[in-house]
DNA sequence: ATCTAAAACTAAACACCGTTTAGTAAATTT
DNA sequence: AAATTTACTAAACGGTGTTTAGTTTTAGAT
């Protein structure tokens, strides 16, 4: 009697065609054009029902926060090949940039956005691991390097924070409108990224001078 | 006859009320719980009243945005006097880092958050410039450290824009709720605040073995 | 002092929003 | 076939930014 079966797979699809409808939804239209009855409308369902299968509007965030952690995990995947502990740190930056710049609304609702770390903190279930476990893989590599002769005498810890906060950074001010100082920079994304490669390049190359 | 003149005083009076209801409104209960109808609450005057003196909320963003800028520009006032380049670039920092610490919320407004852009993307006069000034004095320090032996054979526009990134990640990732890799640093303000410093105090021990 | 025209202000409405409630229709179990 | 659980929704609640139409207050001219 597999009904019970069929409806529980029902009860995820439909979370699932929500959270797509969602995805999609602020993607193109914007975080703050997301509603719930926009999105109710593009699954053609009343808003009333999407409360059957998240609790709140957040939990809904909460939920692409985990799809997009997802996401930026598996653009790391390939680089735990890399032997290297200072060209994967290198292509760790880029990795990252890249994932910002190409999924910027993504980037914006994992890091800077701060709904959804609000309802998380208060879950009792820890669930920001990913995050954690993120920043784990960049303190081992940064300790991979430290054993390679780079940034010696500099903490660990403070070292990979610093890393994260000018990576962070960078990706913030080229996702907002922030970067100004070139005015041709205002609506020129091209520009903008050409920026943000120029600043990394120099970040790497500052980075290479700590050796020793 | 000082009755336009009178007139003119009021109008300027009022929208300043507005603009130092919303302040303190924002500080007190945060970023999306300020409402127009609060304000017009609190100024005991009607919604529409203040569409008499403020275009839409983005207007009044805007300007408390600019005002934010000021307060800004008044906490690096003294560092100008600092002579060494390379102190005065600590220094700046640190008062940035004190900035974003201690009005939070301010912060969110000039850095973070992108509605105030938006707006000033759409006006005509070009009104970010206290952001290209304030971006113009860190080139110039920049430039002093460099003759001075700081960071040779670095761009300094790139320099400066690595700079601005460091602290604003750190700033960015102090003030949301994203720094976590430190379980205790969840809810403690005073363990984020230990962080930050600690990761500014290696970013200015890097940029010390960058002479020569 | 009275009339007029402009300025200041607001009540009420509009079109949204997230969320809840109460009730209906469909599917499943008995 | 009846009873019960499940899936769903219409309508409402209290909130938002904004507009409109109309009222009150003020200023200047007669």
């Amino acid at each position: 009697m597999g009904v019970k079966e069929r409806k529980e797979r029902d009860k995820l699809e439909m979370r699932d065609k929500i959270l797509q409808s969602a995805h999609k939804l602020f993607l193109e239209k914007g975080f703050d054009q997301i509603s719930l009855r926009s999105i109710a409308e593009s699954i053609e369902y009343s808003p009333a029902t999407i409360y059957l299968y998240f609790k709140d509007k957040n939990e809904i965030f909460h939920a692409l926060h985990q799809q997009g952690f997802g996401m930026l995990n598996q653009a790391f995947q390939p680089l735990t090949l890399i032997a290297s502990p200072f060209d994967r740190l290198r292509e760790m930056g880029k990795a990252y940039i890249q994932f910002a710049t190409t999924n910027p609304e993504v980037y914006e609702l994992l890091f800077i956005r701060t709904e959804p770390m609000e309802h998380l903190a208060t879950c009792m279930d820890d669930q920001w691991t990913e995050g954690d476990r993120a920043f784990d893989v960049l303190l081992h590599t940064v300790k991979g390097c430290q054993e390679q002769g780079y940034f010696v005498g500099l903490d660990t810890q403070n070292m990979s924070m610093l890393i994260w906060s000018f990576i962070h950074g960078l990706c913030s001010l080229g996702i907002s409108k922030h970067i100004s100082h070139v005015k041709e920079a205002r609506d020129n994304q091209m520009v903008i990224d050409e920026i943000m490669n120029n600043t990394y390049q120099t970040f790497q190359l500052m980075l290479e001078r700590l050796k020793n």
